[in-house]
RNA sequence: GCUGGAGUCGUCUAGUGGCAAUGACAAGAGACUGUAAAUCUCUCGCGCUUCGCGCUUCGUUGGUUCGAGUCCAACCUCCAGCA
């Protein structure tokens, strides 16, 4: 995270890869979508960028609005990758991941684009970075993970404690102001309490707001605390990772631009 | 005002004579290279020289007991029924 030098001067004259990371509601994919658009200003052309999602659940087709995926609008024109690719009920693993956003960074660089990975799943992101080797075995010993592949930026989206927690209930008050009830009856529906993406989510708690169970105050707060959960969880996973150059929102912002401007 | 019931860790809760005291949630820390928004581990009254020791706890104050969250009395608060 020290080495802020020239963008190119890894890899053989291809640009860095922008690697954007943080803990869910963190604003990972407007900035994503903001760079891109701001790139493109500073270049002249229509597209400069394009993102792919480094998300776990986004993956899924149908998980909508649980998964706070980004919508066609928000994209603002710039191309996405990652997103929608498999049924809830299909099996999808890093290894299918690190395969796909593989393919997905040649042919943006054949582009001549920047790829940025946005993502907060850290097992995702460190496929791609750390270059994991998976072997039909199970275990397979770990590469050091100071050895980062050169041809990459880490910026990490980093708040205060409390005003995340403050983001991620506000996000589930919108959540829950969306028609989640109908997204959530017609996944289990059609994908059954079994597939593995209906298992974790927002899905159980909606359906026990559905059951009356609790309430719609109760569901929203207990989503907010599961969100907390989860992006404890990803930044301790991300913590260990000493190669992520952690900054706020805005500073992020100028930091990725100055840094992508000195070509 | 009378009669029942209840007051235990941030919250809910177990506990009727051996308890620093059960479980859940919240909170905190951490692991994790093949479904990772998953899965799993640890801490959680306070203080230590922490495989142990010390101190202080179960509404309050006294009492009975070797010993009380547990029994008794009074008081305080809350809920319910009667006035």
């Amino acid at each position: 995270m020290e080495k802020a030098n020239n963008a190119k001067s890894h890899n053989n004259g291809q640009e860095q890869i922008l690697v954007i990371i943080g803990p869910t509601g963190s604003g990972k994919t407007g900035l994503a979508i903001e760079v891109a658009r701001e790139l493109a200003k500073l270049r002249g052309v229509n597209i400069a960028a394009e993102v792919i999602s480094a998300d776990s659940r986004a993956i899924y087709k149908g998980m909508d609005i649980g998964t706070a995926k980004p919508m066609p609008d928000e994209m603002q024109g710039i191309p996405h990758w990652g997103i929608d690719l498999v049924e809830p009920n299909d099996r999808f693993t890093v290894v299918d991941f690190q395969k796909y956003a593989r393919e997905k960074i040649a042919e943006i660089q054949k582009r001549g684009r920047l790829p940025i990975i946005a993502g907060g799943t850290g097992l995702y992101v460190d496929a791609l970075v750390y270059d994991y080797h998976f072997t039909n075995d199970v275990k397979k010993t770990c590469s050091d993970r100071s050895e980062m592949c050169a041809n990459f930026v880490l910026v990490g989206l980093k708040w205060p404690r409390d005003v995340l927690k403050a983001r991620l209930l506000e996000r589930s008050y919108k959540l829950f102001a969306q028609d989640i009830e109908d997204e959530c009856l017609r996944m289990v529906e059609q994908y059954g309490w079994d597939s593995q993406a209906m298992k974790s989510d927002i899905y159980p708690i909606v359906w026990e707001m559905m059951r009356g169970n609790i309430s719609r105050e109760e569901a929203i707060r207990l989503n907010a605390t599961d969100d907390w959960h989860l992006a404890k969880r990803q930044l301790t996973w991300f913590k260990r990772n000493k190669n992520i150059n952690w900054l706020e929102l805005a500073a992020a912002k100028d930091w990725i631009l100055k840094y992508y401007s000195k070509n």
